[in-house]
DNA sequence: GGATCGATCGGCT
DNA sequence: GCCGATCGATCCG
């Protein structure tokens, strides 16, 4: 099956139903004439100013604008001074909303992922959402690139089906200040075929990762 | 201007 | 389980 690049139509949707859509599918990078991939395996949904957990709780401000703006564009932010998180804008301009993404399954561009995460493990590589930005070589130089066109950023789908039973729900991690907000089951993720690749799962003792050919 | 804290991670106890 | 890294946004004054 092609590859089909998720276009703008996909993204101006309501923002869970994004969420739970972008699970299964290919997030690529293009760097330096490397590509670099990952199948989505986490997400969160962060929706509108009445969401306390969502940054645009607080209003507009220059961090959050792209929130903002049209679907499809990533908003890329700083967190702790030390990581990048990776979003999609969602549903309509001036309702800002958007998914971040938790986890990926590496799935292209591993021997590249490993060089920039200093060799750990393929269990450890993107299974959390700071270490997916800098495997994939992600920061706020992205900020604002539109996903539905670009070349560097984007998302794919190739035909992996996800079936509705594959999908868990749980709360939000990391958003204990957001009150009852924080207990929305507002976490997506995948529990079939590779657990190890969400986070905050336990792996059995007897997991064996699948290996890739890179 | 200063203090506080965060949609995190990795190292250490 | 705890803690430090590290910086920018927010809040208080």
């Amino acid at each position: 099956m092609k590859h089909i690049k998720l276009k703008f139509d996909f993204y101006a949707r309501d923002t869970h139903i994004v969420a739970k859509g972008l699970l299964g599918k290919l997030l690529v990078r293009q760097w330096r004439n490397k590509v670099i991939t990952g199948r989505i395996t986490e997400v969160e949904s962060y929706v509108g100013i009445n969401d306390k957990a969502c940054h645009a709780s607080h209003g507009r401000t220059k961090r959050n604008e792209v929130m903002f703006g049209e679907a499809g564009h990533a908003y890329v932010y700083l967190i702790y001074g030390m990581y990048h998180c990776l979003n999609v804008v969602t549903e309509r301009e001036n309702f800002p909303a958007a998914v971040l993404i938790r986890a990926l399954e590496p799935v292209t561009g591993i021997d590249v992922m490993q060089q920039t995460r200093k060799g750990e493990a393929l269990v450890n590589l993107t299974n959390g959402p700071g270490k997916l930005t800098r495997a994939l070589r992600i920061d706020k130089t992205l900020n604002g690139e539109n996903l539905a066109v670009s070349d560097k950023l984007y998302v794919t789908d190739d035909g992996y089906k996800v079936s509705r039973d594959d999908i868990k729900a749980a709360a939000r991690i990391g958003v204990d200040y957001a009150g009852k907000d924080a207990l929305l089951p507002w976490r997506y993720y995948l529990s079939v075929d590779f657990p190890c690749f969400t986070t905050r799962n336990v792996l059995p003792d007897s997991f064996v990762p699948p290996s890739y050919g890179g």
